[in-house]
DNA sequence: AACATTCGTAAGTTGACACTTACGTAAGAA
DNA sequence: TTCTTACGTAAGTGTCAACTTACGAATGTT
């Protein structure tokens, strides 16, 4: 899961993850896709794979890869959990945030 | 959103938007949480602050920090338009949310 | 005034990471 | 077999991020 959100936080990875979101890929053809050199899309796509983000079949000399719907699923799970326990406070949040704007009173907490 | 982004992916900081989702809380408490140095927590929360993640106000000799809930509503609205979940909705329904105070009806919508 | 509290900032170190080029490997074609 | 295609892996480099200690700034207290 840490994994997960670390590969969620690189641009490159993360149009990877969206061009092969619904098909299968081969590497080459994905690397077609960015400026940079075919051994660092590699290098990307091991570590979308070590983060269970992508899946990886070989079809004779080509390795094709696609999203994970698991760890998709997975992460969007924790990513929800982390928001619903805000979502929840979200009204109390944004009333309270109106509420001080009026009244500014000198809380000194502690 | 990239800033955002990558200042979720690090476990110290989420743990730090953790502690303070409901309530303002000064740097030195929110620092003694964790077992890495104060001023190590001041530059999470400098992180923090840049990705639009949270509030600073300050409160005498101390900085009160909180989640920012705009900031995080639009991380979310990202996240979730990257999964193809058809969320327009969704998002224009927690942008209702954020600014139109007023109407506070329980709309669900997934 | 002097001092204490709370905290950010400066400067330096270490390790991780994204990238490069060079090379190795496996499968199919000639 | 030999060659070519489609890759991953190794090794090295530059940059960035997370941490440390030392110090400074702002506020409150005596």
């Amino acid at each position: 899961m840490e994994a997960a959100l670390k590969a969620m936080s690189d641009p490159t990875r993360r149009e990877i993850l969206r061009l092969v979101q619904n098909e299968e890929k081969p590497a080459g053809e994905i690397a077609s896709n960015f400026p940079v050199s075919r051994p660092a899309i590699s290098q990307h796509l091991t570590v979308l794979k070590a983060a269970g983000l992508i899946d990886e079949r070989r079809a004779g000399v080509k390795r094709l890869y696609r999203t994970r719907v698991e760890g998709m699923a997975e992460l969007k799970a924790f990513l929800e959990m982390f928001w619903d326990v805000r979502l929840d406070r979200l009204k109390a949040a944004v009333e309270a945030e109106i509420e001080n704007e009026e009244s500014c009173d000198d809380n000194a907490p502690n």
